[in-house]
DNA sequence: ACAATTTGACCGTCT
DNA sequence: AAGACGGTCAAATTG
């Protein structure tokens, strides 16, 4: 992107999500590293402000929700001279996405910017309009590619993650695992989870290291969590604050060779070691996801049922509570 | 005794 | 139509 790009005239903001009055990065009662990308969520963004420079790739938008009506919770950005949209992702777990609600029908996001055509590139926004506000200066970093896949139909919206060992942790809610598969072409099982709060939760889960990278593991969420989450925020807190971390005992990670040179008997039931041991914890929000991260989309069939749900966890409200009093209600 | 996990069987979807 | 593949079930097993 180049000169072009200085008088960009405007947004379009699509996929039904209402017009949004202000532009909020909420303080969300998290704990920041220093170096912490969500260090952002501390700033403030306000209509007279002149500029976005500094505040890293993410920050906050904060837009009435009219989101079931698009599969990605996506806003879009619409380079007038260069004809080329540009899209601020959610970059958190899909149970976030699907339902940071409120009862004033509000609904903030995390958003970081991704891009169809040139993901690494750095965009540069001379000016961005929110709604009836508009931010000169607008500048951010684009780190985060994202592809679109499709799998079966009549399967609900699955976002995977490429998460890190240690981020596997940052889930708050509880799962219990139901089967595991050999997928072709890779030498990792894939582990399937299911929602352990609500005997009636749609949510599912699915974990398996990546074939690529070792040090990654592919985590995809799945369905709706019709409740709220399992665990108060400070139990949440003492987990994390554990410096050691261990994989979930349930996630087999063991490659197929393992498996195949193990002198295991024939038995139906095989009594098996595993490599790592640990309780499945509960954990805390994932909102220390940092753009490190990668997500996939994959673009499935919605089931369509278009119903909002209620359903935080206390860090959320906290941070809405705060922002409650900076927006302007409508 | 109970809850969670394991794992072969089963079934639906796709090619 | 049939086989491959992936997702789920549920009995057996484990802790």
């Amino acid at each position: 992107m180049g000169d072009d790009d200085r008088d960009i005239g405007g947004i379009v903001r699509s996929c039904n999500i209402n017009r949004p009055n202000k532009v909020v990065a909420p303080n969300l009662g998290l704990k920041t590293s220093p170096n912490d990308v969500w260090n952002s969520f501390d700033k403030l963004l306000t209509p007279d402000m002149t500029s976005f420079n500094g505040l890293s790739e993410i920050f906050s938008l904060d837009f009435p929700i009219a989101r079931r009506e698009n599969s990605y919770d996506q806003v879009n950005i619409m380079n007038q001279n260069s004809n080329k949209q540009l899209y601020l992702h959610s970059i958190q777990p899909v149970q976030f996405i699907q339902q940071i609600t409120v009862p004033q029908s509000r609904t903030t996001v995390a958003c970081v910017p991704s891009t169809t055509t040139t993901p690494q590139e750095w965009i540069n926004l001379q000016q961005l309009n929110v709604g009836t506000n508009i931010y000169p200066n607008f500048t951010f970093s684009m780190k985060t590619p994202l592809t679109q896949t499709r799998t079966r139909k009549n399967q609900s919206i699955s976002l995977t993650y490429e998460l890190l060992q240690e981020e596997l942790r940052n889930d708050i809610w509880t799962w219990r695992k139901y089967g595991q598969k050999h997928i072709k072409g890779s030498p990792f099982p894939r582990n399937y989870y299911k929602c352990s709060t609500s005997k009636h939760c749609e949510a599912k889960k699915q974990i398996e290291k990546s074939p690529k990278n070792e040090n990654i593991f592919l985590v995809s969420y799945s369905g709706e969590h019709n409740h709220d989450p399992p665990m108060n925020r400070r139990y949440l807190a003492s987990c994390n604050s554990n410096s050691k971390f261990k994989l979930p005992k349930s996630i087999n990670i063991l490659p197929k060779v393992s498996i195949l040179n193990a002198s295991s008997p024939s038995s139906k039931r095989v009594k098996h070691s595993r490599v790592v041991v640990s309780p499945i914890i509960a954990t805390k929000p994932s909102f220390e996801i940092g753009s490190k991260n990668k997500m996939v989309v994959a673009a499935v069939q919605n089931k369509g049922d278009g119903k909002e749900k209620v359903d935080m966890n206390e860090d959320i409200f906290m941070g809405f509570d705060q922002l409650q009093g900076i927006t302007t209600s409508t």
